[in-house]
DNA sequence: TAGTATTTGCGATAGACTTGCGTTAGTATA
DNA sequence: TATACTAACGCAAGTCTATCGCAAATACTA
């Protein structure tokens, strides 16, 4: 969880000139466990008074994935999500009933990857893996 | 590989009339290695001198989808692809370079999902796995 | 072959995303 | 602090994927 302050100097260092929209957008998603939408990020924005139309949001979310500061999935539906790669590459676990994602950070797919890599003689730079199901909570 | 006449019975099975465009997407399915994205198909009808729109062809595959001849996926683009149901649930295999998609058919994951669903208490009714990199044919 | 229910074509619509262009505003330099 | 340069933004228009309603066409059944 960065402040203000810090989020800042992460715009700096990727060379991106600190507006209030970036700012905030860095500090939702510091403070985010979820993978989010373009129209979640308006949304915020809004809240916070800061006006930022539909085409800045994707170009500064573009901006962010072009200087590897965020990473675009895709998880089935037809829009993209965006998260911190800071994070790491990781996993999600996504419920059909209530929409909740959740990440899943042990990866156990490595082995599987080397077999696949040398069998098809593929050089693999990433995978996404994803499960869908019911969440604890919708079961009930 | 099913010809015409098989093509259609397949549909007649599915309670779907049997009409040109129909005939030749169940044909392209069947003679198709990689899931299928709706402009393909129109493209192929096009060339088979068979007219069908956007929105029909849209409505095909849904169709298909829905009486179980087909499977709706997404590949980390922003639009649906289409594959035969009956081969099977898999894994694939996205050249970044090229496009080429191939498919995997072993899945090792069964172990994983079952460890995830226990430790999270999510009930897991299926999956997607996707691995980017370069294809064989692209390193040279 | 006639009747009917399904399917299609066309046009309109919606949502996600992009692009061009003139204006605004960070930031580096003096 | 004032100035200038260039990145970033707002707005409007446009693209692409997907869907829907309705009238016309067509595949199947009897």
């Amino acid at each position: 969880m960065l402040n203000k302050h810090d989020c800042k100097s992460e715009l700096n260092d990727a060379q991106l000139r600190a507006t209030p929209a970036r700012i905030a957008l860095m500090e939702l998603f510091e403070n985010s466990l979820e993978p989010l939408d373009v129209q979640t990020m308006i949304d915020y924005l809004q809240k916070r008074n800061i006006t930022a139309d539909n085409a800045t949001v994707f170009r500064i979310v573009n901006a962010f994935t072009q200087k590897g500061l965020t990473r675009q999935i895709q998880l089935h539906e037809n829009k993209f999500r965006y998260e911190l790669a800071a994070r790491g590459e990781h996993h999600h676990l996504i419920c059909n009933v209530c929409g909740k994602i959740e990440d899943i950070s042990d990866c156990k797919i490595e082995d599987f990857q080397d077999e696949i890599s040398k069998k098809k003689k593929f050089v693999i730079k990433s995978h996404a893996l994803e499960f869908y199901g019911t969440c604890n909570n919708c079961q009930k």
